[in-house]
DNA sequence: CTTGCCTCTGACGTTAGCGTCAGGTTTTAG
DNA sequence: CTAAAACCTGACGCTAACGTCAGAGGCAAG
């Protein structure tokens, strides 16, 4: 499929479809022309990439992260960082939990002197 | 106490004091040759504004939430901010977990793979 | 054929939360 | 008293993930 329709169907822009590629994230192939096309696997590697994106990874990382989603395969550096990434997270969310907690007082407070 | 000892005690740096000032979220007094002056309930709420940030809040919108957590009273609008924050934050943290189970597969793929 | 939509490659603009000088005053330690 | 350390106000820099033109070519329909 061409990048409009990938962008439709998966929910970005067509901007950051270019932008993957510029990373080196999601790299298309051409027609004679020079229009990208793109594999119906390549809607699983956006969702990936916005799961990736949204817990705050670079786009760096996330390209060291793409052989190991791909292939299967990692060596022990890769390893180390998929653990680093992931305690990253976790952390984050123990984060986002106690900011939670903190709205939900200040709710709890608006609500019984409102 | 002044900036100095904020900043260390806080664990923020100068400049983010200052900034947090600019965006009026943390005002402090001021001697007379100029310099700020914060009382200990500061140390709070920087942790607060830190809290905040860490969810994804913009300074404006942190802003908005600083009369509800001074006085502990809301009118209807900001009620509706308060939840719309929450929601979305709630959300973030089903994003994220999102992201750690597909980093754990990866993890767990990795491992039997080595 | 041509209309209209899709795509291409640059390349500059944006936003937020600070970092980092520069150049000058104030406070503190000895 | 003096030197170092801390503080002040601008003001420019930075980064990341795109947004947004501009100008030009590509492609299915009528």
């Amino acid at each position: 499929m061409r990048i409009g329709e990938l962008a439709t169907r998966s929910g970005v822009s067509v901007r950051a479809l270019r932008y993957y590629e510029e990373q080196g994230l999601l790299i298309a192939e051409r027609s004679i022309s020079g229009q990208r096309h793109y594999p119906e696997t390549a809607l699983e590697k956006v969702g990936f990439f916005q799961d990736m994106y949204s817990a705050g990874l670079t786009s760096k990382r996330i390209a060291e992260l793409m052989p190991c989603f791909n292939t299967g395969h990692t060596d022990a550096e890769q390893r180390i960082m998929l653990r680093t990434e992931r305690d990253r997270i976790h952390e984050r969310v123990t984060q986002l939990t106690s900011a939670l907690r903190r709205l939900d007082e200040v709710i709890a407070v608006a609500d019984t002197h409102p």
